[in-house]
DNA sequence: TTGACATGCAACCATATGGTTGCATAATAT
DNA sequence: ATATTATGCAACCATATGGTTGCATGTCAA
């Protein structure tokens, strides 16, 4: 579990996690393509940080001919609220989050 | 929220999460004491600690006299998931893990 | 085969991180 | 008042981290 936590430290894996939440199946060169509207860095950057989000298991790959593809594994970090938050108090938090955002498009308008 | 990140990449300050999940209110010196079973370290670097995890809003304090009383606060990790885990996914992971507790259990038997 | 494209590996470098020691400040107990 | 206890601040140091460049490998198209 710790590779998950140290993965998730920087900004840019983050970003990377939210692309291929958005869409799966992404191969490296498009996430380096999309990191450059965020954090540009060379193609052995991106590589490296998909490395270590593969190794930490939050992203899973498939080999294609000569491209890689690229998938979100969501299990690792629904086991992060569990360690810390009780079957009991996650109802509460739950609640609090939808009211939260709930007046947070009330206000939208 | 980087900093939330950043707080929960290291393994020590995880350990001192739990503590006080475990129980609410602890000074520094009983944290240290207890962190001694874990990660031996001086007391600064528990100091240290404590103040990263308190600026990632992961712990609210009280001053009481000369002692700092240290509490979780579970809101950032509770966000953690709402990033990545969408609403209906959220339900099938929670079903999976507690199926997984209940085979855990069945087996300790 | 040959050229182009997609990824992999390794060396190198600046900075961030986590630890230490030493001293300072503030509150309690005698 | 003085000693003790609890915490705060700062300098310093070794290693981890995130980035780069350069070259190697593997796959598709002509």
């Amino acid at each position: 579990m710790d590779m998950v936590f140290k993965a998730l430290a920087d900004p840019g894996r983050r970003i990377l996690l939210d692309r291929l939440r958005s869409q799966s199946g992404q191969t490296l060169g498009q996430l380096r393509q999309h990191m450059n509207q965020h954090a540009p860095m060379s193609r052995q950057a991106v590589a490296k940080h998909l490395a270590i989000l593969e190794r930490a298991n939050l992203v899973a790959t498939l080999r294609r001919g000569r491209e890689k593809l690229h998938y979100l594994n969501p299990v690792p970090i629904h086991q992060i609220g569990q360690r810390w938050i009780g079957k009991f108090e996650r109802g509460r938090l739950d609640a609090l989050a939808e009211l939260k955002q709930t007046l947070e498009g009330e206000n939208h308008g």
